[in-house]
DNA sequence: CGGGTTCTTGACTATCTTCAACGAAAGTGG
DNA sequence: CCACTTTCGTTGAAGATAGTCAAGAACCCG
């Protein structure tokens, strides 16, 4: 998942139909912190997060990281570039995958409902990606971290007597490196949009959304 | 083209075979300056590049610009979501392009190997993507323009007696809005790099490599 | 409870942006 | 064809945003 301006997740995920034909699916369990694959690793499954959440990253030589996406349910994951994977990916909480072979991607033979479904997924990250684009390319950091949040409570955020409250599973140098940022940025802005009565935190790894207008104008730039 | 880290573009640029069944194909012409499409668009069609350079770029509602990519020749561009174009699109030089039915890409009846090429392309894409993260989100001024002048200069740079010669059809400041950065930050680097006698600028639209190896030795974080 | 990791905060710094001015190049109309 | 205007590129000075370095607090896990 890219994490930019908030897009109807409703069209976003759709279950994707299950083939009908191929072999008996099994459901892939990625346990906390381990990997499902890494960077050049060759591409036999592409998978469909079912529950947890994932995590796509690619190193640079000197040790700099990007962090590519978060995979959340109904993301689909591990498009293949030259039959290899072009990240690594781990799980930062329990995860279930559904596995989908690659050649149900590259040719409509083994099943015309599932080819296509994979593809529209395929194009729709493309699309994410490029919203993503003008995230890192142009939004601040007050910016940045507020759509973060803002997309992230749209889509899994939970509902707590009027406030929404957002389960945040990985660590701050994940958000850092996947918006741009120092874990030392992501820090503060939590904090700044603390004070301003916008967020609250109840732990560390759980906001709750006070003012999600505000929230969502600061994403797109208005001040304060 | 996501100009990051040089790839293989001899991989990545295969021209795609031409559907044999289809209706004949026409070539489109585009005058410099006019636009192909718009964002938000239904998608009719895919391009392939065969001459010249179109632009893809996205507006944030305050003015905001972000260059998506430059289409060079081989680039398919135009991919849809939700059968809408996702980015405008217009030529900076005169250019022509080999439409493709979307059809084509969404479903294999109507030429399984156009069909095939198509989607490729798409995966392709999304992994020059990927790279283009890293640029956007985690590398310097100086690393962004020398990747940006060391991937042109690979793929589309002309021999010129020992040096390579560059055309940068774009102005400073759509290479500003493709690196995430200002015209005068992107002006200041190219002296810089004039300077320490790296590049040479014959023009302000012709670039001339001096030093290739220490132009990528930069564009990865070397210092000087 | 203790040790290690992660998070927060502070002080300082660097990089990049902003604002402004000027020169060069390109487009326009007489 | 030339003067005029406009756009684009470069440069300088000043300022702001985010990064770096460092220390302490909070959290987690055995």
């Amino acid at each position: 998942m890219y994490v930019t301006i908030p897009t109807d997740y409703a069209d976003a995920t759709p279950i994707v139909p299950l083939g009908r034909r191929g072999p008996a699916r099994v459901e892939t369990r990625l346990k906390a912190g381990s990997y499902l694959y890494y960077q050049g690793d060759r591409v036999e499954w592409l998978y469909q997060v079912t529950s947890g959440v994932v995590r796509l990253t690619r190193l640079l030589a000197d040790g700099r990281r990007q962090v590519i996406a978060f995979g959340y349910p109904g993301d689909v994951i591990g498009f293949p570039a030259g039959g290899e994977h072009q990240s690594d990916c781990d799980a930062l909480t329990d995860a279930r995958l559904q596995p989908y072979r690659r050649s149900c991607l590259e040719s409509a033979d083994c099943d015309p409902v599932l080819h296509n479904a994979l593809l529209q997924a395929a194009l729709r990250e493309i699309s994410a990606m490029q919203d993503h684009f003008m995230m890192l390319g142009r939004k601040t950091a007050v910016e940045k971290v507020a759509s973060f949040l803002s997309v992230l409570s749209d889509r899994v955020g939970e509902d707590l007597g009027g406030f929404k409250q957002l389960k945040l599973p990985m660590c701050r140098s994940d958000i850092a490196d996947f918006l741009g940022l120092t874990t030392e940025t992501v820090s503060r802005t939590f904090t700044q949009l603390r004070k301003s009565k916008i967020i609250a935190i109840d732990s560390i790894h759980t906001i709750i959304i006070l003012r999600p207008t505000a929230l969502l104008g600061l994403s797109s730039g208005e001040h304060d």
